[in-house]
DNA sequence: ATATTTAATGACTTATAGTCATTAAATCAA
DNA sequence: TTGATTTAATGACTATAAGTCATTAAATAT
């Protein structure tokens, strides 16, 4: 009986085609300014079966993200097996994100929309729950890659993995949420190239990781 | 012929009260919960009135903004006159900045949801230029501090002052903002203190701007 | 006392998220 | 094959909230 596995499958297809066309409206109107009407319409759907497959448009947003990490979380994998030093692994990473922004500025920005409303979302469903695990991969591949430092001396012995993991994931989203929002002032008013300012933080992030010798 | 004078007090007295009331209702109920009737009503006024002091509820949102703003750079003037060296004005400076986030985290808050907004946002009247305005005052009190360190040998003499004023600014709202959104889910999960995360933050930093020995 | 200007009002319009009774289609059972 | 049942989709409708504007009230000037 193949029938309910067909079912599942095409159901699953809807909820993709649903996610495509969400992404197409809220990447070119913006998030605010997107309908759900409008997404019905890309969709070729009507409205209410909008809400059969996602319970708000926040939900919807949310898989539009969960798309997003999950190209992060590969570029990170990515990144942290082209290199044996774990220092070298940890600059990797963060190239990785500065990538991930200019490759993919819709999906980045879309993240940090999510980041900045955390806050105040009584959202305990499947979806958040997902977007919530793949960020925590993310974090992890940036954990093990310090403990290789550690191990094999490029970085210092006296920090702690996950507390650094930390602190540079949100140095880095800070650095990268500047330049999304400030860039442009910043190139016409002071001539900073983002690029530049990126290397430079991570030049400095670097230093602060190197055991002094 | 006082009488113009006095109506222009009491037009800036009404536009206050107007922010008092959006204040207390944005804070209380969170900025995309509190609607314009709310604010009227704690305003003692009818929402049309907010309408002749206020364009949009967005411009009001921003008008309260302003006033974390001011608090902010009050804060960084102070920090930065208490030390005479300085790398220790920049570290104070940052400490300043967690310290805002911990005094006033409705203030911290509003800020972070204004920096992750400001994209699409194509209001181009006075009080989005007084907010800029005061941004750049805070930025320039930092430019300031690492001009002096340079010339007090505390800080490396082989940075960009603004390009470093503007990756530190980056760096600190990002780490920040994390204690500020994840926080709660860091020292469940992970043991990590806020104030820890961000005493370790400034270290690193600190470290990084050092002359090496 | 009357006219004019300024300030405030709240009913109304518009926009949009989310719902639900109804319809249509697919599948199953005989 | 056909009628019954389950599943999927629809779009008119409701609710909420931002923003407007003709009207009213108050203050000031003449």
């Amino acid at each position: 009986m193949g029938i309910t596995e067909r079912k599942k499958r095409e159901k699953k297809q809807r909820r993709n085609d649903i996610i495509d066309a969400a992404e197409r409206v809220f990447f070119s109107k913006g998030i605010s300014n997107a309908t759900m009407d409008d997404v019905a319409e890309t969709a070729e759907l009507s409205k209410g079966t909008l809400y059969l497959y996602f319970k708000s448009k926040e939900e919807l947003y949310l898989a539009v993200n969960l798309r997003g990490l999950e190209i992060l979380e590969s570029l990170f994998k990515e990144a942290a097996g082209e290199h044996r030093i774990g220092l070298k692994k940890v600059h990797a990473i963060g190239r990785a994100y500065h990538r991930f922004y200019k490759e993919y500025p819709d999906y980045f920005n879309a993240l940090l929309f999510y980041d900045s409303h955390a806050i105040d979302s009584p959202l305990k469903d499947t979806v958040l729950g997902e977007v919530e695990y793949i960020g925590r991969q993310c974090l992890q591949i940036l954990v093990e890659s310090i403990n290789t430092g550690i191990a094999d001396r490029s970085i210092r012995p006296d920090i702690d993995p996950m507390k650094t993991a930390t602190i540079l994931w949100g140095l880095t989203t800070g650095i990268i949420q500047l330049i999304a929002t400030k860039g442009e002032h910043l190139k016409n008013q002071h001539g900073l190239r983002a690029g530049e300012l990126v290397d430079d933080a991570f030049a400095l992030i670097e230093k602060a990781l190197q055991k002094s010798k």
